[in-house]
DNA sequence: GTCTATATGAAGATAGAC
DNA sequence: GTCTATCTTCATATAGAC
C-alpha cells in the first residue's frame, strides 16, 4: 500500500490515460522541486507536459492532488536505499554500499530529492506524517543496527543519528546543490568521474569517522 | 560594496525607516526561506511585519526588490566563515574552527541557510552571478589552500572540492534539514548538546578523512 | 478526452486621501 | 508614513460544447 494515502489512482487505465498521468507526474516534479507546491503553477506543468490546463485537470482533481501523486510515486525510491541496511552484514560493506546507492538515487532521480528538500523546508506540511509513521521506525530501527555494530565492537563509538545525518547530508547535497556544484566545478554527479570521486570521498569520511578503513576498489 | 548590486537603500534613514525595514526584512527572510521566491506573497510577508501590503511597498517598490534586500542583507553572513580559513594556520584546527562557525551560523541563521538552499534548489537564478563571481574566486582560492596542505604533506590527499562539499552539506543540513531532524530525534541545534554532538561528529569524520585525528575538547 | 469560455479569488502594484 | 480603494494580472477550478 502507498505511503501517501488518499491519492486518486483509478483501477483501471487506458493506454492513453497511463501515458498523460505519467507525463503529468514528471513534468509536475519537475516543477515542484524547482518552486515548491506554492511556487509552481498548474498552467506550466500542464504546458511542460504537452497539454491545456483544463486536461490536466481532467486526470487529476486539483494542485493538491497532483503533489499528492508525486509524493507517493517517488516515496519508495526515497526509502528503499536505507530499508536495504543490513545488520548481519559487514558494517564497512553495508555503509559503503548504502552511500553508494544513494549516490546513485542522487545522480538519477535529483529531482525527487529536491522535491523532499523543498517540502522539509517548508517544515513537512505534507510529508510530516509520513515523516514520524513510516521514516522514523525505519530510522529508529536503522540507529539501532549501528548501536548494535557499536555494541559488538565492530565499529567506534559514534551517535548514530549523527551518523545517518551527516550521510543524508553528504549524499544530497550533490542532488539538491546541482546548480551551485555545477557552478564552481563545471561538473555534476551527471559525470561518472565527479560522481565517483565524490563516493569515495564521502565513504572514506564515513568508514574512518568510525575507525574503519575503505577497501581501495573504485565505488560505482 | 555589497555584492548583491542594484539595491535601494536611502543613506538618510530616520529611526521609524530604520525599524520598519529591519521589520520587512525579518519577516521576508521567513517567508521567502520556506516558500521561496513565487511561493512567498508580499502580502503574507507585510502581515508578518505587522504592517498594511501597501505600507511595505512604501518602502520596497517591488516584491523583487524585497527580495535582493534581503538576499544582500544576509549575504556577508553567508561567505564570512569560509573567508575566515587561514592557509598559514594548523590544518586540523582551521577546518575545526570553520566547522564550528558554520554550525554556529546554521543555528542562529537558520532561515538564511534555507533561503539560499531554496534559491540554489530553483537553478540560483537571482543569485548565479554572485556565485560566479564572489563565492567561486573564494571557492577556487580556499581549495588552493588545502592543495597546499596535501602537497607540503600536512594532510592526506583528498579531492579539495569535495572536502568543502562534504562540510557545507553536513553543516548546513541541520539548518536546513531542521524539520526533519526535528521529528526523528525531538532535538535541533537550538540544543546545546544537540549542537555539540553533531559538531564532533562532523569535525572527527572531515579530520579522519584526511588523515589528521581530532583534538578531545568538546567544540562549541 | 480535449477544447474554449468563464467564474472566482489571490496577488502585485498604483493612486490619492489623510 | 499610512491608509483605503482600485487596477491588472495571474492562477485555480468549473461548465459545457465538441
Amino acid at each position: 500500500m502507498s505511503a501517501v494515502d488518499a491519492v486518486e489512482e483509478p483501477a483501471h487505465l487506458s493506454r492513453i490515460q497511463e501515458k498523460n498521468r505519467a507525463l503529468i507526474l514528471d513534468a509536475a516534479l519537475s516543477e515542484f522541486s524547482k518552486y515548491g507546491f506554492q511556487g509552481a503553477t498548474i498552467e506550466k506543468i500542464s504546458k511542460a507536459a504537452g497539454m491545456s490546463k483544463s486536461n490536466l485537470l481532467y486526470y487529476f482533481s486539483s494542485k493538491p492532488a497532483v503533489y499528492q501523486a508525486v509524493l507517493a510515486h517517488i516515496l519508495d525510491e526515497w526509502l528503499t536505499p536505507l530499508r536495504t541496511l543490513d545488520a548481519n552484514g559487514d558494517p564497512a560493506e553495508e555503509l559503503s554500499k548504502y552511500i553508494m546507492q544513494k549516490m546513485k538515487v542522487s545522480a538519477e532521480a535529483p529531482e525527487a530529492s529536491r522535491l523532499f528538500a523543498n517540502e522539509i523546508m517548508q517544515g513537512a506540511p505534507r510529508v510530516m506524517s509520513v515523516l514520524e509513521h513510516e521514516l522514523k521506525p525505519l530510522f529508529d530501527e536503522k540507529s539501532q543496527v549501528i548501536q548494535d555494530w557499536i555494541d559488538s565492537g565492530k565499529i567506534e563509538p559514534v551517535d548514530p543519528a549523527h551518523l545517518i545525518f551527516t550521510i543524508w547530508a553528504m549524499t544530497q547535497h550533490y542532488a539538491d546543490f546541482e546548480s551551485q556544484i555545477s557552478a564552481l566545478t563545471g561538473s555534476t554527479l551527471g559525470k561518472k568521474a565527479f560522481r565517483s570521486d565524490a563516493t569515495s570521498t564521502i565513504i572514506r569520511m564515513v568508514l574512518r569517522g568510525i575507525g574503519l578503513e575503505p577497501a581501495k576498489p573504485n565505488p560505482g
